[in-house]
DNA sequence: GTGAGGATGCACT
DNA sequence: GTGCATCCTCACG
């Protein structure tokens, strides 16, 4: 199966966000495969996206961002998780897709042992979760996609055969309201997978 | 089933 | 010091 390249990576985010979708991201843990299919993503669009961290400029954080795409943007939030993005566009402009929630496939006892007591359901419906579940951590910040080695996407037959729905992104609150209402987040219509969104305060 | 509250580390005014 | 591109547990019914 192919392995999504750079030039893939390159194309405009949102075209990447749609296409993803069905696509299989591969993690390979002491000689194990994980896979699972993406069902849900969201892009992050340079630096007038107020949602993006690339908005508040080029810092040691977001460097990575202005790089070249294909290599994963992975960042610590509230102390305790880790997101996977993957670095789109052309070097210069900071953009990247947020894997929000993949659908497990393969090397499911792996995955139920890095988050024992949780249901499949539960295993990798959400960016925290699936990196727990796959033990993607800081280690892989800036790690090439397209190296094919350790974390990777392979092309499916199923991205385009595949219902999608857009709407809003989620947790974005501090941004300006018409980035929250960008519906830039792409997920798998009817996927049981898709993450559960936070509950109405 | 629902909602409140807390965990916890790091980048950045 | 502040605030996160989140998730889990517990109480309630």
């Amino acid at each position: 199966m192919a392995i999504l390249n750079r030039e893939f990576f390159t194309q405009p985010s949102l075209t990447v966000a749609r296409s993803l979708l069905g696509q299989r991201l591969v993690r390979v843990l002491n000689g194990r495969r994980l896979e699972g299919l993406v069902v849900e993503t969201e892009a992050y669009v340079g630096a007038q996206d107020s949602a993006n961290h690339a908005s508040k400029g080029r810092t040691a954080r977001t460097e990575l961002m202005f790089g070249p795409a294909g290599h994963a943007y992975i960042y610590l939030i509230y102390g305790m998780y880790f997101m996977l993005n993957i670095v789109t566009e052309t070097e210069g402009f900071p953009a990247a897709v947020l894997i929000r929630a993949v659908e497990p496939v393969a090397g499911l006892e792996t995955m139920q042992a890095n988050r024992p007591r949780v249901s499949k359901r539960n295993l990798t419906n959400g960016p925290g979760k699936l990196c727990q579940a796959l033990r993607i951590d800081k280690s892989l910040h800036g790690w090439d996609v397209t190296s094919g080695q350790k974390l990777w996407l392979e092309a499916t037959t199923l991205s385009a055969k595949l219902e999608v729905a857009r709407g809003p992104r989620i947790g974005i609150g501090y941004a300006q309201a018409e980035d929250q209402l960008a519906p830039w987040r792409f997920w798998v219509k009817d996927n049981k997978f898709v993450s559960t969104p936070p509950r109405a305060s």
